[in-house]
DNA sequence: ATAAATACCATACATTTGTATGGTAAATTA
DNA sequence: TAATTTACCATACAAATGTATGGTATTTAT
């Protein structure tokens, strides 16, 4: 029933799209007419207009960014992943994004939190698993007990987080592999946030 | 350095996180106005102002709906959890939330999703545990192969959902448990959504 | 070939929105 | 006791915002 949209309201959809799964806001139609170049507000008004009567959004009369997203729950907004990590062997963490995920519309991420892949098998004691996503916020004092992740020599790690009097201590979930031992001020190593949570997707067949 | 907030501006910077959280959008002076019955914007304004002083809020000069939640990391938004649910013995789906769970602002749910507690270890082959969350989209139509929530008899089931030519068949994981049947038009059975994610929040040592 | 949709521009208007300023009364703090 | 904070009200104003209407040129569909 809803028609298929042509490549510019694709583009303004996508824009819609992008600052609310960034800011939250929904954009107005003189942050779309700027984006795009257009020179009144009207052009993006006829845009919103042709794209709500596809069905692709709803707008709320006279409400300021009163965009919805009717197929909110279809959409699924691409988020960066930053790096992959291992607790046996480090794995690099990439400066732009390796790969991307698709997290539904759940996944609204803060700005400064991360997201990170799970690569092997060396944190399933702790209920990780390879492919699983987890959240990573720098932002957060680290408590002993926790699950941070840091760097080690441009290698990233999950691992359990101990503060000692005169080292930091990193232990691994899985007995097999040895806690880390870090000096104090030890250069190569940097703390890079707590692990909040765990995610994964079902949208391919487990097991 | 960031002073208490009084009663007021707590129930006025709920209300924002509460407006954020169910439609993405920031409230507008106007709104907050309305919503607590001020005759005029100037009182939200200067309760926005107190707010923002004691840097819970950050606001975006002449931005329409430009409230920032500055300390928006450490704001969990509780979320109702509407059930628990096992694959080995049903549990009851509550018509209210039974509990709720704390979801970073990571969890910016759609509305008409839900989560669901699992409740036991029958799901652990499909690396889902005790304590997680599962996110149940109502809207999406059930792939075979896919985990599903079901309702049998007021009782919530996870399992991978099958449609065979005559019946629905829903699999555990554990092969211990034998596949459920369902016979078109059995009464009693509701399919209620399709599993998209599990989500694990970390805040307590695990293991 | 004709109609419809698309993609822009321009202008006008009523509301909404954020902001500024000033005032009052009660509660809190110094 | 005096000063500050809190919690409201009122008014005014510029800018932002959504909306309506009309126009032109191109492309697409019938």
């Amino acid at each position: 029933m809803s028609k298929q949209l042509t490549k510019i309201q694709k583009a303004i959809l996508d824009f819609i799209i992008e600052m609310k799964s960034g800011s939250g806001l929904t954009p107005t139609l003189a942050e779309i007419a700027k984006k795009f170049g257009y020179k009144n507000r009207s052009t993006a008004q006829q845009h919103l207009q042709a794209i709500e009567k596809k069905g692709f959004i709803k707008r709320s009369p006279k409400l300021s960014r009163g965009i919805e997203l009717t197929l909110e729950d279809k959409f699924f907004i691409p988020r960066p992943i930053l790096g992959e990590v291992a607790a046996g062997n480090p794995l690099t963490i990439y400066p732009d994004a390796i790969d991307t995920i698709d997290l539904p519309t759940i996944a609204h991420m803060p700005r400064d939190s991360f997201l990170l892949k799970v690569k092997g098998d060396s944190l399933k004691d702790a209920y990780i698993f390879s492919g699983d996503i987890v959240i990573v916020n720098p932002n957060m004092e680290p408590v002993n007990g926790r699950f941070v992740a840091a760097v080690l020599d441009d290698a990233a790690v999950v691992k359990r987080f101990f503060k000692k009097p005169d080292c930091i201590e990193l232990h691994s979930e899985n007995p097999e592999y040895e806690p880390m031992i870090i000096e104090k001020e030890y250069p190569r190593f940097q703390l890079v946030g707590v692990v909040v949570g765990v995610y994964r997707t079902m949208d391919k067949k487990v097991g």
